[in-house]
DNA sequence: GTCGAAATGTACTGACCTGACCATTTGGTT
DNA sequence: AACCAAATGGTCAGGTCAGTACATTTCGAC
């Protein structure tokens, strides 16, 4: 609400990096919420402390919008990620703690859970044009590379782990947590997405994914 | 496609029952490519055997025909299920053959996924209210509950075995595998859910939860 | 064969929504 | 202080789409 950036009211009007970020933090949030052709670009622009003129003029078109919205919310998410340090770490804990990581995460950002099930509904057309995401993307797996090749040098590791397909493993977990909550709940009730259950399910999720890995099996309680 | 069920053609013209069907096959198919506000009325009308005015008739309303729609696919996709029969074998098997058959049946049939992933999007208000759809999940958890319950009287299962957390990591893993398949792809490409690929993480999805729903690990190969 | 309810066809409306047009202001440059 | 490009405001045209009005046909019951 009231985070008033570097680049706000610097004379007093005109001030486009400022125009086009409050822009883009309300689509993201219109799209999020309704969907590429349920969102409306009139509702955006009432959100917004401009006019819906200034969405075409920066934006080029509804599309456009959309596009820059999902990057954005792909940025937002993996800055988040950087700020993670795991090479200090054993490679067993190190993977214990991004998985818990990854977990918690996006359960926190539900906005880009969303927006990336939309895109995934339009079959990630959008995306596909996004040079910008796919870096991200690739970006994001180095790290969980860079812990496989030293579990396994270590030997702890299977020597036929796979990074992508562990990150598959990894994001299916979490992405689904967030992404059909709704419909989970509405069949088996709220109690698994409340704080116990998920306690339970996440430390789940992290032992599953570590006897993925691991050549010998880790203790495990019960 | 030619598949003339009994309720076809009796006299020549007027026949509500596969009239209905007719509506509601191609509107499942209208849904799930376009979500709810991208689907048109329009479009569903025209690739259907009648008219616009038959939907409205039948259906009341844009998303009365969706609700129904929805409840077909989920209809459709138990009745898959419902085939499998799981009691003659000892709980470990029957479990192993539960996931992998979510697993097969899951990316058998996308157009489910896309409408459990547009309801999702939808805050599941329209499977709220059917009870229906509720009906038919709990029967299908039924199935995994005797399995569970068996295993533990046999001492194979952990004794603190949730059935429905259980069914939320089956779910979890062939539900993403076929949810997330556009933007997963357009990232790291294509292979991962071509063949050789899928077969292999099938295989770790099935070990990952006979690991979490037994007491002794199971050998594993590499 | 007549009658009434169910089923169906055609054309239309009113609302909505994207995108464009025209004019004006702002702020930096010379 | 004059000028120009960037930024902005207000308005509306053109098209789209959900839903409806009005009419006719079908078919089973009696």
């Amino acid at each position: 609400m009231a985070m008033t950036t570097e680049a706000d009211r610097r004379g007093w009007t005109q001030n486009p990096e400022a125009v086009k970020q409050d822009i883009l933090t309300v689509a993201l949030s219109e799209f999020a919420a309704n969907g590429f052709s349920g969102a409306r670009v009139d509702t955006i622009a009432s959100r917004t402390q401009t006019s819906k003129r200034m969405i075409y003029y920066y934006f080029g078109d509804k599309r456009g919008l959309y596009t820059r919205a999902l990057e954005a919310a792909y940025l937002k998410v993996r800055e988040g990620e950087a700020a993670l340090d795991l090479d200090h770490l054993p490679p067993q804990e190190a993977l214990a703690r991004l998985v818990a990581f990854t977990f918690d995460h996006h359960r926190a950002n539900p906005d880009f859970i969303r927006m990336v099930m939309i895109e995934n509904i339009h079959n990630a057309e959008n995306l596909a044009n996004s040079e910008v995401i796919r870096d991200l993307n690739v970006a994001a797996i180095d790290k969980l590379a860079v812990i496989c090749r030293r579990g396994q040098q270590d030997g702890v590791f299977r020597a036929a782990l796979d990074p992508v397909a562990l990150h598959w493993q990894i994001s299916a977990a979490s992405f689904f947590n967030v992404s059909n909550r709704p419909t989970f709940s509405a069949i088996f009730g709220s109690e698994l997405f409340e704080e116990p259950a998920q306690e339970a399910i996440r430390q789940q999720t992290v032992d599953a994914i570590l006897a993925m890995a691991c050549t010998t099996q880790p203790a495990r309680p019960t």
